[in-house]
This record gives C-alpha cells, structure tokens and sequence, in this order.
DNA sequence: CTGTTAGCGCCTTCAG
DNA sequence: CTGAAGGCGCTAACAG
C-alpha cells in the first residue's frame, strides 16, 4: 500500500505538502495540490488512520454507545447517525453495553478510553455522576440522547410532556378511564423515560380528577401484548401507543411520533459541530415529537362509556 | 492521561515490559507482571489505539460493511457480531453503504482502507469482482454473509434450499395453489438470495406438476403486505415467511427461521480465527436454517381446494 | 527475564 | 508557499 512518501516523490514534492494538500490545513497553492491529489489518486493513497490519529490528535472517527443494537429504535438512531457522520468522512465506532457490569464497565473503563475516536454519542443510556464524569475526562465533544444530564450536552424528549400529550389525546375524545401500560417504574429512576411518561399520564388523569390505572409491562412485544390482553376486554378499545415504529404505521396505531432518525441525524450535527468549535452546550436541547393520528383511537362510544 | 512511561516509571521497569506486561505478549516475570498490573490500574493507563496500532499493526477493531442499519435482520446480525467481538476486546467500525454508488466507492475505496481494522465482516453486501479484489488487498481476514463468493470466505444460507423447505411445507400440507411473493428477480442476479428462493420455490412447483404464480413485492412491509392483499382472498389463507423475524412469533407466522443472531456469531468467531492464524477458508461455509411451524399454515381443507 | 533502540506513517512547527 | 526535522505513544527486535 502506497504511502506518504511514495506520493510525495510521485508529485516531486515534500511530505509535508503532500499532507496539507491532502488535509486541506495549510497553504498549497492550487498548482501543487492539483499535482498531488492527481498522484494520490493515481497510487490510491489513503491516509493512515493511526499514523495520522497519532500525529494529528484527530481519529476522524465517532463513537456511539448503545444499550441495545437489535431494538427498532438503537438501529433507528444509529441509522441516522450513521447518514449524517459518513457524509463528513467520519467513522463510526460502536459500544454496544449491556445490562453486565462488568462489560459496561470494561466499555467505559478501557474500550472508550482507547483514544479511538473525536466524540462520543450516547443513546438512552443512563449514566451515574461516575459514568459522566468519566466521559468528560475522555477530552472530547459528548452528546447524549436521553434523559438531560447537566454534565454533558444533552438531546431530549420531554417525555412528561409526551405522555400528557398522549393521556390529554384520549380525554379529548371522551375517554375516561385510562390505562397505562409501560415500564413497572418503581425500580426506575424518576428521571427514567418510562417514569416521565407515566408521570406525565398521571398529571393528566388527576388535573381531571379521573383515576389513572396501570398496568406494568416491559418494552417488549411479549410484554406489551400480554398487558394489552390483561387489560383490554374484547371490544377492541381504543389505544395510543409511544415511539413512531414503523410498524405502528402499519397496525393504524395512533402514537406520539419522536423521528428517531432525525434525534440520530441531531445528535450527529451537535457532536460535529461541538467538534469545528463550537461550544459545548450543556444541558439540554429539546427534541420534538408528535401526535399522529392513526386511527386506533376514536370517541367514546355511548355503549362503552 | 496516563502514558505508557508514567506506568514505567510507576513500576520501576521499562516501557517495554509494560508493553509485554500489559500486551500478554513476550515474556515477563509474575512479579513484574502484578507490579506493572497495579501500576497501569493505579494510573487508569489505557493503551492509546492509534499509538498502538502504528506500532504492532494491530488495530483490535473489525469493521462490519451493511446494507441497512434500520433493518431487522441486519441490526440483529450486527448484534451477534457485537456479542462475539467485544468479549474479545474488539471495537466494531460500522460502515452502512447505501444504495448512492459514489457513497459506496467512498466506503470502499477510502473508510475500509485506512488500516482501522483488522478484519472486514460483511452482511449481505454484493459485491463485484473488483470490490471483492479490493478487499482482498486490504490483507485482513475478510468474512461475507451472504452469496457464495470465491474471492472471499463466506458463510451461506442455501436460499434455495430454504424456498425448496417451505414450499415443500405447503405441498405437504395438500396445497397445490401456491403464490411466491417476493422480490422481481428480473433485475436480480441469479445468484441474489431471492432469485434463489424462488428458483427453489419453482423447483418444487415444477416437481409436482403444480403452477407456480407470483406476486412482486420488495423487501419492506407494505410491499409485502401489499402484495399479500393482492393475491390473497379474504379467507385467510395459509402464510409462510422467511427469516426468524421477532415479530413472526407474535403473529404466529410460519417461517424459516434462520438464525440472524447466531449468523453474526459465527461470522464474528470465523473473523477472529483467521485472525488467530486459521487458514483462511474462501468458499463458502453454510449457514443453518429450519422450519419453525407457528400455525400460519395448516392442511388444505375440502372447502377451498 | 529485562532494557535499549529503532522505527511504525504521518503531522506540524520552524525556517527559508 | 514549501521543505526539513522532530516527535505523536507504543512495539519489536536485539542485546545483555
């Protein structure tokens, strides 16, 4: 494989100018970097990653952490992540962290420790003051997806709001008892997803002075399911769900819609541009989302109510 | 942070026995091993990933080529690969390749030849002959799921096979009727997962003397669905799917199940062995598949035959 | 078993 | 605008 040198003595120039021409830092005169990028060319010359990481302090790569790979919405998010970071040339290198303490322990402890890569992106993933910190020593852009956290730059769903939203969507049709299906958030943070979603539905239901039921489930479809049918008589009532799957699409499931693409597409933006100089903003920034009206939900029906 | 001579120093010994030490590679006394061990904790010393590299040639990173990261079966093989590789302190570089060719030569010819990665697993990534060239000259093992390639060690489903399977499961049920729905393999290569399938699916029409028919549709839900709707009469026919989706159990979906996650396991162990100094095995090494009867397909019954 | 000594391939001051 | 030269942080012979 072609190196530095091989192009620099092909272009009949240093190596020096062989690597702002082709780094685009430094003066070349147009002349020259003609010259050079036609012999890099020529040879099929690529830099380096570790030798120019090494030199430079620049890995040209991302890292993004994820707690699962295999859910519809972690391969959401990373799909767009992934779009908006190769666009600008960058690698993505990817943490996949399970529930095991010791192998979480080993990504942030070792694996993201490595020097490997210019920024990190992380995706739900909750994180203690320790978690944090220790990503902040790492030197470089972090943005998170989740939950705000003052310590780094945050993306978020106001997840209350959400779930308000959602409750407020059936009372506004006539619906009076309500159940929620979601995460058993006695075991959770208050500051977790599922239990902002159901706080939300909870302020809704009592601002109504309508009793809030639930029904505890975890984020599976098994879960889901087995919940639904506990709780639903065979009328087929109506049902709002959370998170724009595509499928829900499919089902004419009625869902507050978060554009999981666009929070990786974001996310991606935020850590690039923390990247050219930008400064870092700790704390959050809001991530939309929205009521789509699928038609698994409609008005109360007299026989019903 | 911490560098390889402050543990030295740390430890009273040279920055080569730390190497060694912390590498497993070359010989050091129990004693000193424990003492640099304690050190480089003490001192959160991480070994810097391009430093390394440039020196040793070793990246301890594979890269994964995909179609698609917002896909099932894709992001469910990416899961597997990650399991396999992060127990052995490998990172994983993502490299999604659309469907946009200057993109693709992008990844070819620029990402996958920085010299991050030790080894190259793709997913069902077609290939021409001068891609699978190019990767080859990366000089790193190189693993594809998919299309038997010679150029490159392989791991297989027999797609042909598994059409010939589940065809044969309707025969057997006594149905003679028999849609194909799947994707027009006109602009398909012969050698493309689904013309296999439906070579195996016509096939075993053609043994029995029955009529094939068939039904376009793409890879995405609403093609399928559509194409379902168009063919099916409203008596709910019998259904058999390909491929071991999760969602297949809940709709309790006859299926050839194959493995998506176990796929990427083994692609990830073959990757490493060669790694570990197997002999590379270009051909190609099969893949499992089964029959998984979930109650979508039952027996003819006199009423519709 | 351990230390010394060259690089690995590139980037980046510093002169010119 | 361009070239020379010294590292970036680590590893791998080679001696000892």
């Amino acid at each position: 494989m072609a190196g530095i040198d091989d192009v620099a003595r092909a272009a009949g120039v240093s190596t020096a100018t062989v690597s702002r021409a082709l780094s685009g830092r430094g003066p070349v005169s147009t002349a020259t970097r003609d010259r050079v990028l036609a012999a890099a060319d020529r040879l099929g010359y690529v830099v380096s990653a570790a030798a120019s990481s090494l030199a430079s302090g620049r890995a040209r790569a991302v890292g993004v952490v994820v707690p699962f790979l295999d859910r519809w919405f972690f391969s959401t998010v990373l799909a767009g992540i992934s779009d908006a970071l190769v666009r600008e040339g960058y690698d993505i290198t990817l943490y996949s962290v399970s529930a095991d303490p010791a192998e979480r322990r080993r990504v942030f402890d070792d694996h993201l420790r490595r020097r490997r890569i210019d920024a990190v992106i992380t995706i739900a993933i909750e994180m203690d003051a320790t978690e944090s910190a220790l990503l902040r020593t790492l030197g470089v852009p972090v943005v998170s997806i989740g939950g705000p956290n003052p310590l780094l730059t945050t993306l978020t769903v106001d997840d209350r709001a959400v779930g308000r939203l959602a409750t407020e969507h059936l009372i506004a049709l006539g619906h009076r008892r309500v159940t929620h299906i979601g995460a058993d958030t006695t075991t959770d943070a208050a500051s977790s997803v599922p239990a902002l979603r159901r706080r939300g539905f909870v302020e809704t239901m009592d601002a109504i002075g309508a009793a809030p039921v639930f029904e505890p489930a975890d984020f599976t479809i098994e879960g889901g399911s087995a919940a639904a049918t506990r709780t639903l008589s065979g009328d087929a009532p109506p049902i709002i769900g959370v998170d724009g799957h595509e499928l829900g699409r499919w089902f004419g499931l009625t869902t507050v819609d978060q554009f999981a693409r666009g929070q990786g597409e974001r996310a991606a933006e935020a850590a690039l541009a923390e990247l050219d100089g930008a400064d870092p903003a700790p704390g959050l920034g809001t991530l939309p989302f929205e009521l789509v009206d699928r038609g698994s939900t409609g008005p109360v029906d007299a026989a019903r109510r």
